[in-house]
DNA sequence: AACTATTTATAAGA
DNA sequence: TTCTTATAAATAGTT
């Protein structure tokens, strides 16, 4: 990917090996976030450049969660860890590690939502805005999925309510003819029914049934936050 | 590099997420060993797929080698932390406590990045939306705040540059006047009056400086990040 | 797994 | 370091 091919080889020119390393370096890790993301991996990658500086990248910053899982992954069951657990001298070191982590964490929340800023540069603060912009569409997306989910579910609903009404109000205008014109009240006043009835006549004048045990919607977290009117809209994306 | 453009979002499609993950896992490996070898860098790479599954690299197949390396970097004079803490007892608990806590805050973090959503009801989904949209609003107006103030202080800082400048060009004419009609050479070409002469030249066509020392801008936290001319807008809020 | 149209990454140059 | 540009590589969508 460049102008020349290359070679898997040592680069023997210093600045130039030091130019490379910059640069591949920038675009592992950018790789690295892509495919945790992209593909909800969790990745652990740390670089040390030939002169023994650090570069890392870890998935969500849990550079130490990530070591401790691949520790496991392989010593499940083998008992020689010796990283983290065990001497309690390293507990000391460990509950550092934890304090430190909040504090950066809470740092990172406060900034998340706008406060705290006056200590960010202006490229940081160009960078949160770039972060948050993307967050949000994120955001909007998958509500505009929860929502298409809810609503869909809702119709299914309706259909179904609409489809039982029909046959009903069938068996009813058969019970009727059989009759005849005979002057008898039509026995339709048992409780069931009747309710059956009152849903077609609500369904079919406005759409949606609105209300109800909302037992055919499974895919909304809180069965109990309907959608008010205004949220059935296009996407605005 | 592939036919569509792919944005930095959690691919849904299973199939596909895990095509992806393949492909872009063995780039990310080979990669890795590139950099490794032309950069004569060391790397370790984990990655762990969704279902669990392990991949690593690391160079010279030394993994621990270099996670201990990892360890020795991050802590090795950091250690005289947490010396006030005294009951071993409270410890666990104050441990767990803290686990808890990052658990927690990484949660946030995450959507905070527009991540891990499909946890959230509409109801988050819709209160997490107007968090990011307040906090960008802050962010926006805070970094237009931090524009202004370093535009006003390179304006400053050129205005006392043009009325030193205007003061020596008088000084260099009445030493002009007073040599007379004498055929003389003036003497201006001392290294720090005709530096100043240059940014009179620059700053007067321009209308800023740009450059310098930027030592009369205080306020921005990197003094190198200039401001590139399309930054220098009106809000758009 | 192979194929390709495209997008990305990056080597070289400035 | 950063920017630009020509080109090599990676890879998304397809078969």
């Amino acid at each position: 990917m460049g102008r020349g091919r290359v070679q898997l080889k040592r680069i023997e020119n210093k600045i130039n090996r030091q130019v490379t390393f910059s640069k591949r370096r920038s675009g592992l890790l950018k790789k690295a976030h892509e495919i945790s993301v992209l593909c909800d991996a969790e990745v652990a990658l740390i670089v040390f450049s030939s002169k023994g500086k650090l570069f890392e990248y870890s998935t969500d910053s849990c550079m130490e969660r990530i070591l401790e899982r691949y520790d496991r992954y392989l010593y499940s069951d083998k008992q020689l860890v010796g990283r983290d657990i065990s001497q309690s001298e390293n507990w000391v070191l460990e509950h550092a590690k934890l304090k430190a982590r909040v504090e950066v964490l809470e740092k990172n929340k406060r900034n998340f939502m706008g406060e705290d800023l006056d200590t960010l540069s202006l490229k940081e603060l160009q960078s949160l805005e770039h972060q948050l912009d993307a967050a949000i569409k994120n955001i909007r997306s998958r509500k505009n999925q929860a929502m298409f989910e809810s609503i869909s579910a809702l119709q299914k609903k309706d259909k179904a309510l609409q489809d039982h009404n029909n046959s009903l109000l069938k068996k009813i205008k058969e019970r009727e003819k059989k009759m005849g014109e005979e002057e008898v009240q039509v026995q339709v006043s048992n409780s069931s029914s009747n309710l059956q009835h009152q849903y077609l006549l609500n369904s079919s004048r406005d759409g949606f049934i609105v209300g109800g045990d909302n037992g055919g919607a499974p895919l909304l977290t809180e069965p109990n936050s309907l959608l008010p009117p205004w949220m059935i809209r296009p996407t605005n994306e």
